[in-house]
DNA sequence: CTATTTTTATTACAAGCGTAATACTTTGGA
DNA sequence: TCCAAAGTATTACGCTTGTAATAAAAATAG
């Protein structure tokens, strides 16, 4: 069972714009991140590089600059992640965590609705 | 608005305690993690400090000893918590996040109907 | 009243993180 | 061919965290 590197929040923005736009170098992530974010150039140098000394990315040599992959899955670690969360706030349990939320109205009749359809379709698939 | 004190997740091991025992005193505290975690009694102490340097506990002196009381709340402080998860992980919709739970086969049959009756039960309080 | 025990406070220390600055290396121009 | 620019690597530094050890204070036993 390969354990998933450590991954910082900050880290995290960084290996958003790598699965979202991978192969990408070097100057394509920085100038992305530079526009949603306060960080200057070597400081998302720097995350990079952590980034791949952790193995969550790989890179190629493209002439002088450093074409990324990601080493990880987005979903594999957003799946863990989860989990981690769920485990450490609700005992594990999403329905306690749903229950949470409509207990503190922090649901829109909108998003209930939403989870029924969703709820529904996987009681389709399941039949399927 | 007041903002939450940041709590590690050691330090929130110790919240959990007094939330559900306080007021209740180093001792107990301490005596309850060492059965939970592997932590020696210094470093329990050390994370109760930190929790009242950080203004998430405070105390009274009783005789010699202290007797904690928790000055942030449970259920705000999870919420805090799943909120900036949500953002986060799930662009802060959590409907997504139950759809990437149904679609990679992690919730139970179980499950899935347990969460239609909370979301039943959200719609009979709605409509009272 | 003093030595010992109990409780609390101070100090420690390495790893991880946010946030860079500086140093080194390669390469394209002049 | 040598230098400046671009790209990459190394180093920095203070804060938080996990994980305590040591020191100080207070109270209890003799």
């Amino acid at each position: 069972m390969n354990r998933l590197p450590q991954i910082s929040e900050a880290e995290f923005e960084v290996m958003k714009i790598v699965w979202k736009h991978a192969p990408i170098n070097t100057n394509e992530i920085t100038e992305r991140l530079m526009k949603t974010t306060s960080w200057g150039p070597k400081t998302i140098q720097t995350l990079i590089k952590r980034l791949t000394n952790k193995g969550a990315l790989t890179y190629e040599k493209e002439g002088r600059i450093y074409v990324y992959t990601p080493l990880v899955k987005e979903n594999e670690y957003i799946s863990q992640q989860s989990n981690s969360f769920l485990r450490r706030f609700y005992d594990g349990d999403i329905t306690a965590m749903l229950s949470a939320y409509l207990k503190n109205d922090r649901l829109s009749a909108e998003e209930i609705n939403t989870l029924r359809s969703i709820l529904d379709d996987a009681d389709r698939d399941e039949g399927k």
